[in-house]
DNA sequence: GCCGTTTTCGGCCCGACTGTTTTCAGTCG
């Protein structure tokens, strides 16, 4: 089972907690765990030792136990007693907006219902309005859902909305009445994966900014609108919930909405050791408790303008968006050790792109082009090699043939540098698709896997491996296939693919295009610690989509890394001798 | 069920919005 799965099965151990009426402590303590396991950064054979379990925060002795029965037998008899309690399909009422365990449980023991198909029908009949606590107009709002469910699966790439979300930034800065304005949540800290667009406002008049965002042309429609709170369904089915504070509350609001939660709960909790309150529009002073022995002391409350000085008020400091997960960064913010995260302007090339030659749309001069207007000094060309046949990969010839032109076209640039590469498949047992003497002659070659994803963990990481071991290859290109809410990645041993990157001095790829984002940040940390190097490249297959490199650098940040740790940060001047050093056997 | 500078029991973040109520429960983030 794996870390996703294992953690997957704690959170419906919640859901059925809640639906069985359970103490809300104890629910919460089963999310809570699902979260720190999912960003837990070891391996599935950790999960086997009870001891390493429950060092993970969250992870106590009852749930340290679920997870080593689950990881070493693939089952959990307390799940499956709690499954028996009701039936399979109920699970699926939880994604229909409006509805939570309590409503859900009244549907299921006044009306019998336990899916979603009998619950339309319900509604259809009349029948949910006449319970108690339901109406007329919750029976409408669950018909509505039900016939838009299909459309509103509720969470996006990054990159999918990446367009809709900088809009409505810029039109809401743009209006008059906004004094500031950003985009928070999950966006902000970079998620692979986003649910919502949060956006903040500061503003002296509420209303105007309301309206102004209720009536955008990217709204389709408005879900929910308070004092204080908008929320509306945009154009691409994305919910965007829009928070309108004073000038005063903001630094407090966009910290709040930035989140995480794990982060934000961190935060409340340091404010109340100093003996204050803190909430999404201030720190206020404790009130009295009557039951305290004594009263407790209380630091004086400093003032907050920004979110620097907010986390100097709880004496941290301050924590880049991406960081705020609740993965160490509070002891790196008390140490003063929050490294210098790297930034889109510290790279200087990159070296996965593809060209019209196999699956890409534009020419070498073109990609030439366009990387050299977004500032690059350098650009790798990696077409698909001869194997990925659904990617019309270039045979030997063509990739001379490429090579020619490439060596012709540098010689008319002035401080911008062509490196001619491929994209190299690694086969079923590890080798390569293109023999030693082809890849020597290239500047530098990337191995991708591209077909075969079903191996076992074993065998996948043992045939990674050996294309690493070859000295020709300097990168391993998306080392887990993954494709973000279309498929998983495949089984592979990262913590050992590490190792051999480590040791053989392969670099590892972040591919920055949103439906990859891979390798994963939750893994360079460690990566780093091993002393493995990153490579942040678009894959871009045309010209636009050199800037999908931004969100490469989104996830070099999510993963502590800085300027240092990714070798495309280093001029032209250097980059050509690191490109070398691995054929040359000098690591 | 987890956790610990109010510590091994007794807390556990808390405010906005909606709809069904007539002061609040449920849901959401």
């Amino acid at each position: 089972m794996t870390k996703a799965e294992i953690a997957a099965v704690l959170e419906e151990i919640a859901i059925l907690l809640e639906l069985k009426d359970e103490n809300p402590f104890k629910i919460r303590a089963y999310t809570n765990a699902a979260r720190s396991l999912e960003t837990f950064g070891g391996n599935v054979s950790d999960l086997q030792d009870e001891e390493a379990l429950k060092k993970i925060p969250g992870i106590g002795k009852a749930i340290a136990a679920k997870v080593q029965e689950l990881a070493e037998t693939g089952s959990l008899k307390y799940l499956e007693e709690l499954r028996g309690e009701f039936p399979a399909a109920i699970l699926e009422l939880f994604s229909i907006p409006g509805l939570g365990a309590k409503k859900i449980k009244a549907l299921y023991e006044k009306l019998q219902i336990s899916s979603i198909e009998q619950l339309q029908k319900a509604c259809e009949s009349g029948r949910v309005a006449e319970l108690p606590g339901f109406g007329e107009t919750t029976q409408t709002k669950l018909c509505e859902a039900i016939a838009k469910r299909a459309k509103h699966a509720g969470l996006f790439q990054l990159g999918q909305i990446a367009p809709e979300a900088e809009t409505l930034r810029s039109d809401l800065a743009a209006h008059p009445d906004a004094l500031h304005v950003d985009l928070a949540g999950s966006y902000r800290r970079r998620k692979e994966i986003v649910r919502d667009v949060d956006l903040i406002v500061a503003t002296k008049k509420p209303d105007a900014i309301t309206k102004f965002f209720a009536a955008h042309p990217l709204v389709e429609s408005v879900i929910a609108q308070g004092s204080t709170k908008t929320s509306v369904r945009l154009r691409s089915g994305i919910q965007s919930d829009l928070r309108v504070v004073s000038p005063a509350e903001y630094p407090f609001a966009l910290s709040y909405f930035t989140g995480s939660k794990e982060h934000n709960i961190e935060m409340r909790n340091r404010a109340l050791k100093r003996g204050w309150t803190l909430n999404e529009y201030r720190i206020a002073p404790l009130p009295p408790d009557p039951k305290a022995r004594k009263i407790k002391p209380t630091t004086k409350i400093p003032r907050v303008r920004d979110e620097a000085e907010l986390y100097r008020a709880v004496d941290l400091d301050f924590i880049p968006p991406e960081l705020r997960e609740n993965c160490g960064e509070f002891e790196a913010a008390e140490k003063h050790s929050i490294p210098r995260l790297i930034e889109k302007e510290n790279l200087r090339g990159t070296f996965h792109c593809h060209t019209g030659a196999s699956d890409g749309h534009n020419s070498l001069e073109e990609m030439a082009e366009a990387a050299q207007v977004l500032g690059l000094e350098y650009l790798g060309i990696a077409d698909h090699s001869r194997s990925s046949i659904q990617a019309h990969g270039l045979d030997e010839a063509k990739l001379r043939a490429q090579m020619a032109t490439i060596r012709k076209l540098n010689k008319k640039f002035d401080g911008f540098r062509l490196f001619a590469g491929v994209e190299c498949d690694i086969l079923r047992d590890g080798s390569l698709d293109f023999p030693d003497e082809v890849l020597s002659n290239l500047d530098y070659a990337v191995a991708s896997v591209h077909s075969v994803f079903n191996l076992s963990e074993v065998d996948m990481t043992k045939r990674i491996i050996r294309a690493m071991e070859n000295p020709f290859i300097a990168m391993l290109g998306h080392p887990t296939g993954r494709l973000l809410l279309k498929r998983e990645p495949y089984q592979i041993d990262i913590p050992a693919i590490l190792d051999a990157a480590a040791a053989t001095g392969t670099w590892i790829e972040i591919n920055a295009a949103p439906k990859r984002l891979d390798l994963d940040w939750r893994w360079w940390p460690l990566a780093k610690q091993k002393g493995v190097k990153c490579v942040i490249n678009p894959d871009a297959h045309r010209v636009e989509r050199l800037q999908d490199l931004w969100f490469g650098v989104g996830v070099a940040r999510k993963g502590w890394l800085t300027k240092a740790d990714v070798v495309n940060c280093l001029p032209l001047s250097k980059i050509e001798a690191e490109l070398k050093r691995k054929r040359a056997g000098t690591k």
